[in-house]
DNA sequence: CTTGCGATGTTATATTATAACGGACGCTGC
DNA sequence: GCAGCGTCCGTTATAATATAACATCGCAAG
């Protein structure tokens, strides 16, 4: 089993809401959501988000200065994201010839890689036939 | 040439002291840096970033909520950056071979990338050569 | 029991970023 | 000239994001 489940509670409510959501949500609009559970400060979401992205079932997404819930909890770390300028909803996916590349990159300078940020802004496939139809 | 020339005031004097910097700067920072030379708010400091940013003279390095000078003003966009977490220097590289596969993965996804960020966090080759000497 | 540690609660504060307003300046058309 | 416009600039205020610091609580090991 996926170490999901010895979650300490506000871990647990956080990961609970992110997985409700289907889109990034700041550490203050997890804290407005959850206040009705009782959290009521920002130090105690971002406790809980430290958490989640310690076990690998959250991440942060640089770019928008937001969370997501682990959307392939089994996969490596280093995932990237697409995130739809129109939508907002964020895709994650793995992309093993990214890493080759970035691996490449990164030796060839002599760097040390321990983590990759991935993010690509742009549409959404839904986004993009939805304009096809409006003009 | 490069439109580096007609650029405003307070863009010319932020990009200045990107330059010098050899490392990262917050808008803070920069405002700091920057009193002496009259600029007072981070407002200020912010629209000379939009500028630089505008023209691709500057960048934004989304892990680290701070900015570089672009070091490679005539290549493309969408450079990543390769970030030493000793020493805080950032290296920025272009690696054809990461966009092509970046490229793929949005096709294959029927995404419409606008803009990439790659930022690698890591150990750069300094940093390791230093640490084999002192243990 | 008691000690130690991880999780929590709470207050305060630091850091990053933008909104909103008005003034100064140069340029263009008349 | 000078009216209109756009860009840049300065300033104040505020929003949004993130962490520091410290007290408490509960529980499991010894």
């Amino acid at each position: 089993m996926p170490p999901s489940d010895d979650l300490p509670r506000n871990a647990a409510l956080v990961l609970d809401f992110l997985l409700a959501c289907d889109r990034p949500a700041s550490a203050y609009r997890i804290l407005d959501a959850l206040r009705p559970q009782g959290i009521a400060a920002p130090a105690t979401v971002y406790r809980a988000l430290g958490q989640l992205l310690a076990r690998g079932l959250a991440h942060r997404v640089e770019s928008l200065n937001a969370f997501v819930a682990c959307a392939r909890p089994d996969h490596g770390e280093d995932n990237g994201f697409a995130i739809c300028n129109d939508c907002g909803q964020v895709a994650e996916f793995s992309g093993p010839a990214v890493h080759r590349a970035l691996g490449a990159v990164a030796a060839a300078q002599g760097f040390e890689l321990a983590h990759a940020t991935i993010e690509l802004a742009g549409r959404c496939a839904a986004c993009r036939d939805g304009e096809a139809f409006h003009g």
